[in-house]
Order: C-alpha cells, then sequence, then structure tokens
DNA sequence: TATTTGCACTTGCAATTTGCAAGCAAATTT
DNA sequence: AAATTTGCTTGCAAATTGCAAGTGCAAATA
C-alpha cells in the first residue's frame, strides 16, 4: 500500500517518494530500453524482483499515472504495461544516471556504446527514444481500445 | 550494513544500489544546494530522517566515495562532511529529477525559479553549480588539512 | 574543578517492508 | 479434458526502518 502523505513539500523528495526504491526504476528501464511490457518480462529480469514486490511497484507506478495497463492484444489472460508520458519523461533522469555509471563503474560493451551515443548528443538521443516510446504507446493504445 | 553484492550488471541498477532509497539523494541535496554539512544539519530537514538512518546513509555515501568526512575547523567535536567529485557529478540527475517535478508538481516558488534558470541552460548550470561546489571543496580541504 | 551542554553517533525494540515459497483463478494450449 | 501459462495473492521469516533513549567525547559555563 502506497500512502500519500508527502514528507516535505521538496520536488526531489516528492519524486523519491514515486521511485526512489530499489526497484521502480528499474521497471521502466525494462519497458524504456528492453521492450518488456508485460509481468512475465519484468520477473525475468537479470535483478530477479519477488512477485509481490513486482505486484505492488506496479501497483504504486500506475496510482502515480508513470505507466498504464491494457489489454494485450494477443490474448485476454495477458496484461499489457506501458510507459505512460510521465514515465517517458523520466528518460533524461535515467540517461543521466547511466551516464554517471559510465564515469564511475565498468560495465557491458553495448551499454557503454550507447551511453556514449547518448552523450554525443543528449537531446538528440532524448528525441529520438521519446519518439519511439510515444509511438508504440500510440500504437497499442488503438489496438487495444477499450 | 552495506552490502556489497551486485544484483546485475546493468549500471543503472549499481547506481540504484548507492542511492536508491528515500534518503540519500535528499542528503546530496543538502550538500549541493543548501550549505548543510553537519549532522545535525542532516537531522535538521523538513523530511525528518532518523538519526540511525542518517549515521547509516552517511556511512554508506562514504564507503561508495559520493561524500567524505573532515574535521570542522570550528570544534573538535564537530564533523564537516562535504561532496567528493563523484558527489558532485550526481548533479545531473538530480537536477533532471528536479526538471521532472517542475512538469508534474506545484512547488515552492524559489525552487520553480532555479529550474528555470537551469532548464533555459543546462550544462551552464551544471557548469556553474559544480565549480562553486569544488571551490568549496578545496577551501575546506586545504583549511583543515591532515 | 565540577557541571552542564552540544555533537555525532549507538543501542534497543516495536513496526513496517522485503524476500522467498506456495497457492490460485482465469485463460490458453495440448 | 488435462496441463500449462499468466498475473497476481497469501503466509511467514528475515531484514530494514522509525522512534526513544542512551553513550562517549569535547567545549563551555559555574
Amino acid at each position: 500500500m502506497e500512502t500519500n502523505k508527502k514528507r516535505s513539500d521538496c520536488p526531489l523528495s516528492n519524486s523519491l517518494d514515486i521511485f526512489g526504491d530499489k526497484w521502480s526504476l528499474l521497471i521502466i528501464r525494462d519497458l524504456m530500453f528492453f521492450k518488456k511490457c508485460t509481468y512475465k518480462d519484468f520477473l525475468s529480469s537479470a535483478e530477479g524482483i519477488a512477485t509481490n514486490i513486482l505486484a505492488s511497484r506496479l501497483k504504486g507506478l500506475e496510482e502515480n499515472g508513470i505507466i498504464e495497463k491494457s489489454a494485450h492484444p494477443d490474448s485476454k489472460a495477458k496484461i499489457l504495461y506501458r510507459l505512460a508520458p510521465k514515465g517517458i519523461d523520466l528518460l533524461p533522469i535515467i540517461m543521466e544516471i547511466y551516464i554517471w555509471s559510465d564515469k564511475y563503474f565498468t560495465m557491458p560493451a553495448d551499454i557503454k556504446e550507447t551511453i556514449k551515443e547518448a552523450k554525443k548528443d543528449k537531446e538528440k538521443f532524448v528525441r529520438q527514444v521519446t519518439k519511439e516510446l510515444t509511438i508504440k504507446m500510440m500504437e497499442k493504445k488503438t489496438a487495444t481500445d477499450n
């Protein structure tokens, strides 16, 4: 149960109340970069989130307008999760975390390459990825319209 | 006790292992923007961090090279905390969180004004604040040299 | 000199949150 | 019709958090 009590008027604090934990941004990462969009997809990520924690985080993120649920076109048993615009707008934050990581950690070569791309022109990178995510969002929205 | 086991090779996950909680970035915010630099300063922030959690977070941030301790020039009983370069480099992340907040939250007018400044020229903002923090860091380092 | 105050924690303990295993209903596949 | 998949929920032990009350040391005050 996510309570709604604000710790302070500080927007940083308010933001951390939404995604300031060890799991939320990883779910958002999976939606952004790895085309994961079902419960099972998130469960299968390398970090190994527990199923009850995943359910709790998905609920919180939805309540806060970061993600949205919709029917999966392939099956009624499946639920399709996608980023809402408010979630897509988290991209610059996640990008900067990756860039910071790049300075202080070692990491897989493919990720390093993507970060290099992003660093070359941050705004362009954000624009491109945002566009892709927005298109995907629209497709799924219309395809499973209710 | 902060353990060192990595959940995965993902740099985002590794980063969240360091500052992915409700408190760490608030301490860093206090060091960056509000000239807070003692234990008591952090305790007095609006969010009301508990004293054992503060001690635990300071320890973790120090172990991870985000902050550094030094002797306070005014009193031997006091400890002065400051951002290490690795901590100063978190500025772009925190700035982007503020910018995201600005789009989706209401907030105090003075903070809104600072964000407006930052948005006008992000790189300039980062350069300026980084410079100030680096100068402050050097001053305190030499003043209390050991 | 003795006492009080301030500072940076530590300790104890109850309450909350997390992690793991198992279970479950509805939908789908075989 | 039976087995499997999917998205959860439930139970419970373990870890983390939040709060109050110390603790040890140094500086200030009496």
